[in-house]
DNA sequence: GGATAACATGACGATGTCGTCAAGTTCATA
DNA sequence: TATGAACTTGACGACATCGTCATGTTATCC
């Protein structure tokens, strides 16, 4: 049946109005959050609404195409921290990261709360976790990541510091910087109190906070 | 002419209505948050939705009038937490209270974070913020809460547990203890290092976070 | 340059929420 | 117990968003 399961190209015109509602959604989500009308993407492309859900069926569908390029400057981020100098740095520079990518894009925590279903997503995400493993192993051994937290921890960082620039983005928008170095501190192995619970199962981690 | 500006007292069902629908309010918004549909409050309430709109004009009534007695509760561990014997500790007890307050209620931080506007409101959270600023300073003076930190730094702690709370209370209900634990070694004096921006001036913390 | 499949359009019905109001009912007072 | 004010009711119009679909248009291929 000669049937290679490629989906068959888009013609010219769809082609374009994808990219400019690709463009107008990660706009839109960005200042916005991943919540807007669909009619008003629509109309920040130019095109009707039927177009834009021609192109991507659910808002799910649209929202894993604009935050895609996010996921693998994530991933990228991991890579340069898994080879950093010095181990601590190397884990306060991969946090820092992904923190102004939250920083700089309201929709993006959003995005990942939601969870990417993608086979693309789902690969990149297990690229960075993998990463972030070895960032850990590092910065533990090293000494200065105390020996007691998980990767599943930084879920912590992600949802804190994406409340706060929720809270405070628009009038102070570096604060985040401050909640965290306090953060941060109280993941020095120097700094180290017993923790009163288990850290999250890797499963629930992955469900709740994705990657990042 | 002889006119106290006592509002009559309701009429008994209406009175009786109120309380019917404080109840219903009460239990909505603490599994569902404050953005319930009013029409459901009255329905659980047992009373129409005009009766709702004429005991309380605006959600933000209802609200306000819902969580007086949580703002009442955050005084008394701020008075508690005041005396402590142990600085350092009752920083913690408080800090802990009224993450706890925000674990047992999912509409408690949404409201605080609207910000509560009755004159009684204000009065406990003017309390409240003066009692603190004692604890702060009793724990900054016993040399175990660090220097280069603020009443206003506690925002983060109640922006991160309330989110950590909305991820995961369902399936963990206890882990935003982990996330506290780790946030509080990050306010001890011994775990400093330098911050990288100033706290957020007074009144923004207010208008931000209110008073817890 | 014509035929046809791919695509775009925007009006539409469905759904959910809000706050109001005219009409009916109940409480409180004398 | 009768009267008027206080209160309750639930239907209603306004609004916003969603996803669909019949109709009209455009690109692509022979």
């Amino acid at each position: 049946m000669a049937s290679p399961d490629l989906p068959r190209p888009l013609r010219g015109d769809a082609r374009r109005n994808r990219e400019l509602l690709l463009d107008a959604a990660r706009a839109l989500f960005a200042e916005r959050g991943v919540d807007v009308a669909m009619a008003e993407i629509a109309r920040r492309a130019g095109v009707s609404n039927g177009t834009l859900y021609n192109r991507f069926p659910t808002r799910q569908d649209l929202i894993e195409a604009v935050f895609l390029d996010r996921l693998e400057k994530n991933v990228e981020l991991a890579e340069q921290a898994r080879v950093a100098d010095d181990p601590w740095q190397g884990f306060v520079d991969y946090v820092t990261g992904i923190c102004e990518l939250q920083a700089a894009d309201r929709g993006y925590n959003e995005a990942v709360t939601r969870g990417m279903t993608s086979p693309a997503a789902q690969q990149l995400q297990a690229t960075a976790t993998a990463a972030l493993g070895d960032i850990f192993d590092r910065a533990q051994r090293a000494g200065t990541l105390r020996a007691d937290t998980t990767i599943d921890d930084l879920a912590f960082v992600v949802w804190g510091i994406s409340r706060t620039v929720d809270m405070t983005g628009d009038h102070t928008p570096r604060l985040w910087r401050r909640h965290l170095a306090l953060l941060l501190d109280g993941f020095r192995a120097a700094a180290a109190h017993p923790l009163p619970e288990p850290p999250l199962a890797a499963g629930q981690a992955h469900q709740a906070m994705a990657t990042d």
